[in-house]
DNA sequence: TACTAATATGGAAACGATTTCAATAAAGAT
DNA sequence: ATCTTTATTGAAATCGTTTCCATATTAGTA
């Protein structure tokens, strides 16, 4: 190994030349002969010598790292979003930091403190909910900022790129459903979430909505699902399809209507949200709707890391992907099982 | 919003003192009396001042970073590996990057050089395999280091702390195939990985091991248990339970085998390794090894990160886990499933 | 009260880069 | 060959901290 801290000084002298040479021809910065500058770059690849970033920072003020803010890791998308926004940044020589905001974005503050403390040059962020303060906050802080939106629409005047996904995850569900002909369809889910938009696509699928078919858990989990199931199982008047607010509750539901020996599809069908690996594992496989987290995680980076390039201030964007309806075996048409097990 | 930029300068004339008096009283550096300090940090609060930490870290030459480097996410057991490390670095007030390391080290000076450009204060690694370069790359570095050990024993003259899992997954497997009464065991897994000790540990449990009972894929997938299942399947003579290398193999049999008719595990038991969540929620749920993935990361980090605050140089630390067998329906005995059965 | 010892405080250097600006070398024009 | 003009170069300032060192203050002792 070299000697202990080859800094721009030492390459200098190495090289024979001042340290402003030296970092022009590391830089780029032009206004350096061909001769020199290869000298110079011979210099540094002998001494490997590699820039202090915490230096750079300092003095340019520019960190190359953004963050990323999600709620909770436990909701099961989040990682295909990460995943899709560590690549596109690291693609364009970002790091990324990421920042549980474990849902409650506490005060206007807080966030922006953090924002500070973290010295990040921009900013992801994928909100629970869309509450007043945090426009506020958006619109304040002297960041850029993406935000991924899996909720309802975002009003107009929020100065922030947004990639949404249109809320119509239910819609399809929905359709799909009655389409195969199931007449009482049920939902399961959390009354509370980034997602609740999907509960209210379920109401305003169906003429009127019978509350008996609606079930409330805790969060988006398996037992959730399986209690789901319990719940189901009790009505004198069952569902013949239930719409998943998402597929670990599908999962949840599917296993625990197994263990009580109620058939999917034929009895009931079962549709998720999420289109996780999941859905592909159990028996049957869950039909699924595609919330394409990567293509959306993919288009907020590029735009965020976009704006930090060209210092844009104004003009942000609005992106909309559409999701996709995966149909597997839980919710197959009753003609298509009989065919199928006959 | 404050002013623009908020130093310590400002801070310092705020409250009428010198910077150095500001440092010391933002860090409690002591020498100062606690009438200043509390003058100091009113002015802190009411300008709402933090700390450069590019200057922090220039100055101090520590970042309070920290480098977790691992093999591809794609291995289903890092995740967890990532959380836990992420959750005691946070609590000691480090930030962690991850660095995907593909797999292969290509060089001793590539990853040296991705740790200094990082400037990370020490570094996790979680190998695929113990090259000799490897052991001089640790050796060299001047740097602390961690080792998560999944693979076999290590040389004893590496020097970084190593966390390891004693490698009795293997064992576990067989002794329990075994004792409920399994005679013609299989195997299923990829040849080379970090993992490839569970298959040593599959022909030492065996008196003598037939070839044909050992499927070997690419990587170790569900395709992998896929195609796996397909082999068994086409032997004359089928195994009556089979040893999968991990839980998305085990996941991958069990799915093929039940669309091929083979009932699981009256037919056929199967185990895997890793004890992933996916096991839970198959039908039947699969028998798996966990191999404490949460329990060895934690240690390798407040290892790490003890080593680093100590600043201690020798005394290289060797903390071993034991895997531990959870017993599900995938690997019941017969005598247990025709009770349950009938 | 006077003098020493201990404690507080601020100035300035240092960390390692980038960049402005003035000086020098090279090139071009007459 | 001499004078401009232009392209290279390096010295010094700067970024925002921490810390050493010298000085000013306070407390303690006789």
């Amino acid at each position: 190994m070299e000697n202990e801290k080859v800094t721009i000084e030492v390459v200098a002298a190495r090289a024979g030349v001042g340290i402003a040479t030296v970092s022009r021809a590391i830089n780029n910065s032009g206004g350096i002969s061909s001769k020199t500058k290869a000298k110079v770059l011979e210099a540094v690849e002998e001494l490997g010598f590699i820039p202090n970033s915490y230096a750079q920072n300092l003095k340019l003020r520019q960190t190359k790292q953004i963050a990323l803010a999600v709620p909770d890791i436990r909701n099961a998308f989040i990682p295909e979003i990460a995943y899709s926004v560590e690549q596109v940044a690291k693609h364009y020589g970002y790091r990324v930091v990421q920042i549980n905001t474990l849902g409650n974005i506490r005060s206007e503050l807080e966030l922006l403190r953090d924002m500070k403390k973290l010295h990040v040059d921009g900013l992801i962020i994928l909100p629970l909910a869309y509450p007043e303060t945090l426009k506020d906050l958006i619109n304040k802080a002297r960041l850029p900022i993406s935000i991924i939106n899996y909720g309802k629409k975002l009003d107009t005047d929020i100065k922030a790129d947004i990639v949404s996904l249109s809320t119509q995850e239910g819609q399809l569900v929905m359709e799909h459903l009655i389409s195969i002909g199931r007449t009482r369809i049920g939902y399961a889910g959390a009354p509370k979430d980034i997602i609740e938009e999907r509960f209210y696509a379920y109401e305003d699928a169906l003429d009127q909505i019978d509350r008996s078919l609606v079930y409330f858990g805790d969060d988006f989990s398996l037992q959730t699902g399986a209690k789901a199931a319990d719940y189901f199982v009790n009505l004198t008047h069952m569902p013949d399809a239930i719409y998943a607010g998402n597929d670990m509750v599908a999962v949840g539901l599917l296993n625990r209507f197994k263990e009580l020996g109620i058939r999917v599809p034929e009895d009931i069908a079962i549709v998720g949200v999420d289109n996780n690996l999941l859905c592909t594992i159990t028996t049957p496989k869950i039909s699924s709707v595609s919330i394409m987290g990567a293509e959306v995680a993919k288009v907020a980076t590029e735009l965020l890391l976009q704006r930090i390039h060209e210092q844009k201030k104004g003009l942000y964007e609005r992106v909309q992907f559409e999701p996709r309806l995966i149909v597997r075996e839980s919710s197959l048409a009753r003609t298509h099982i009989t065919q199928r097990i006959e």
